[in-house]
DNA sequence: TTGAATGCAAATCGTTTGCATCTCA
DNA sequence: TGAGATGCAAACGATTTGCATTCAA
């Protein structure tokens, strides 16, 4: 953890530290109130506070070490930025699981050089909506 | 438009229709103030409400009439629920470009079908993100 | 006529910011 | 030591809500 942030030039400071712990430990995209308690809950934990969550969301994100997710829900979420992978969602439960594809990613490359007005794409995003079997 | 509101069974009123218009004239995604600026300028429409925009947009989306479009900003984006499509956008200029794949819609049905704790989904969101032509 | 839709204003919620203080490198 | 990071509280912007009024059916 703390390397990884050296490594971009961030201060590996105890708020950052907790921050990237909590996103190691759990692997499920999170918010910054779900963050935030889990600080405060954990009394191992140095207290951080909400204002330097969001500021930390917000920084390790820019410096690629977090990834925004979009859940379709009112806040934003994020996870770590480390193997590509897209999510099945389920809307009633919340229950998630990952999905890596290759064929996808040739195909978008193809529509992407197919198209006048791109030529290159950094990122995308690909997330599916239902129920799980739970729930269905 | 009036029969599409009666069909789901919504009323056909003044802010609906207007809104409804709105949507059909301007094929981009837009967010609350982006329609409610529009229904302020043209002289044509009745004045509606921001919160009627607010309630109009939700409800409209819950009729599966509207769809909230994820495009990475801090605002909630809706476009007309007609064609399956996705976005191509451009992170620099929010240049937009739609595109449909089958080939993707087919992969992602043997995805799911290989999941554990999902048998269907309802709907997927796929955008790309990157630098137009323009920008690059 | 009447339940649903709207306007208006106040409230709420997630997120950001200014500023003084602290801390990592 | 000094630039960057944090805490705290206040500000902000997007969205929601309560309530009285209006309107489509």
């Amino acid at each position: 953890m703390r390397n990884i942030l050296k490594e971009k030039g961030y201060k590996a400071t105890p708020a950052r530290l907790a921050i990237l712990e909590i996103f190691a430990d759990n692997k499920l995209p999170m918010n910054a109130e779900n963050i935030y308690k889990k600080l405060k809950s954990n009394k191992s934990q140095r207290k951080v506070n909400e204002a330097t969550v969001y500021r930390t969301l917000t920084s390790l994100e820019e410096g690629g070490i977090l990834k925004r997710v979009d859940l379709r829900k009112d806040s934003f979420y994020f996870e770590l930025n480390d193997k590509h992978h897209h999510h099945m969602i389920c809307t009633n439960c919340n229950e998630l699981e990952d999905f890596e594809n290759k064929e996808i990613e040739n195909i978008l490359g193809r529509i992407v050089g197919k198209s006048s007005k791109f030529k290159s794409i950094k990122e995308h995003s690909l997330e599916l909506f239902g129920l799980c079997r739970m729930c269905a």
